[in-house]
DNA sequence: TCATATT
């Protein structure tokens, strides 16, 4: 019933003339070849919508492209404009799929303009409520958290139509304001992103398991979960997350193979034992063998352990020798099938071979990554790349992945032994990549 | 189950 304040009917306020008014919004885009430069960018965007800026997104020790930006709009119907002319539907010179646009992570939640509201009475209504926030601003949204028996959890979750809306009643409230019949202040504050949750899950999850032996964070169930670090002092120190910031104090990743790159921290246990399945029955593959030149055992250089093929593997390099493992040998250094194979894409393009000499692997022993696939189906050509694709979240294998050979011959032959094999407890699924970049031109 | 990447 409160439903007299500002009509959201002309609010083209984005348009503040230098004065700033309007709220930027970042897109996430995805298929830009890493050759692409920003400005570039710029101009091709700028084509379809208005353009504030455009940041390429590198990889943080090379520093090259990742092969994606993000896409920084004036406004919200400038996003969309950009997103609707070209989210799957173009196709930038040089990429191999259309480029891929939308909002970017936590960019949706952070337009919502939503707030979390801590230390409510028990018995509060939602009318209290409203009337309240609405001195502030519209309220598009408001959900008062309640129990089992409709009584209320001491906290809400609301939306204003806008961020200074919301601001102005986070700071107009937030550790100001009693409510009737309260002896302490409302607690407002930014509502987490998806993404601040499951970092929160995580730390919660890891001190948990760590030992802790929990204390009580019952008394304020709802207010512990939204607060920025699980325990707070009451009343001290509720900032609320400077207007414009994303928000996430750093949660200290706590999980184990985060890093992109290093994929290589499987116990060598494991590894001899994933690796020595594959050993008895592929003799016969090794029999068709055609061994180029470059596909040697290095002298001196250790080979897998547990592998033992009747005649000498042909382990090593691949793609035609990258730099590394100069180094001879570390007593400890587990790696060894890693430090004979750096798989491509650190020398930048190229890691699909020519049509017909890609292949997609399925059914790959959860341990193994990219220089065990490599080594795997090095026997039969010289492996361009090899990939084994993992969960962003977990480090944990997909157990699909893609080999690249330089000859379909050698794709060919990779499937004839390996479609099938039975390795680490399931068989192999070896064929074809899909190709959907394909008889396109004509 | 087919190269997807969020500074």
């Amino acid at each position: 019933m409160a439903e007299s304040t500002t009509t959201p009917t002309n609010n083209n306020n984005h348009s503040a003339g230098g004065g700033g008014g309007g709220e930027s919004v970042k897109l996430f885009v995805g298929q830009v070849p890493k050759h692409m430069t920003e400005v570039e960018l710029i101009t091709m965007f700028k084509e379809f919508s208005l353009v504030d800026e455009v940041n390429i997104i590198k990889d943080k020790t090379t520093r090259t492209s990742r092969g994606c930006c993000f896409l920084i709009c004036p406004s919200r119907e400038e996003a969309d404009k950009a997103v609707n002319a070209c989210h799957n539907k173009r196709t930038l010179p040089g990429a191999s799929s259309p480029l891929q646009v939308k909002y970017a992570d936590g960019e949706l939640e952070r337009l919502e303009h939503k707030l979390f509201v801590g230390m409510l009475p028990k018995n509060v209504s939602d009318a209290e409520v409203s009337a309240l926030f609405s001195k502030y601003g519209n309220i598009k949204d408001l959900q008062i958290l309640r129990g089992s028996q409709q009584t209320s959890k001491g906290c809400a979750f609301l939306k204003y139509e806008t961020k200074e809306q919301a601001l102005s009643a986070l700071e107009a409230i937030n550790g100001k304001h009693k409510m009737e019949g309260s002896s302490v202040p409302l607690v407002v504050k930014w509502a987490d992103t998806e993404k601040e949750r499951q970092a929160r899950r995580a730390q919660k999850a890891q001190s948990q398991a760590s030992g802790v032996p929990n204390t009580d964070p019952t008394q304020q169930p709802s207010l512990f979960g939204a607060l920025p670090m699980g325990h707070l002092p009451l009343y001290n120190g509720y900032g609320y997350q400077a207007p414009g910031t994303y928000g996430l104090m750093q949660y200290p990743l706590p999980h184990m193979q985060n890093q992109p790159g290093f994929h290589n921290m499987v116990p060598p246990v494991n590894r001899g034992n994933a690796v020595r399945g594959l050993s008895p029955d592929l003799a016969p593959g090794l029999g068709t063998r055609s061994f180029s030149p470059a596909n040697y055992i290095r002298p001196g250089y250790p080979s897998i352990p547990g592998l033992q093929y009747p005649m000498s593997y042909p382990g090593g390099m691949i793609n035609q020798g990258s730099h590394n493992s100069s180094h001879a040998t570390s007593p400890t250094a587990n790696n060894n099938l890693a430090a004979s194979s750096n798989v491509s894409t650190s020398s930048g393009i190229q890691t699909e071979g020519p049509p017909g000499a890609n292949l997609f692997i399925y059914h790959i022993p959860q341990e193994f990554g990219d220089p065990e696939l490599a080594n795997a189906f090095q026997t039969f050509g010289r492996v361009l790349s090899a990939k084994v694709f993992v969960d962003k979240a977990t480090g944990i294998s997909k157990c699909f992945g893609f080999v690249s050979y330089d000859s379909p011959v050698a794709a060919q032959s990779a499937i004839n032994v390996m479609n099938g094999y039975q390795l680490g407890g399931k068989k192999l699924k070896v064929q074809l990549k899909r190709d959907n970049k394909q008889n396109k031109l004509y």
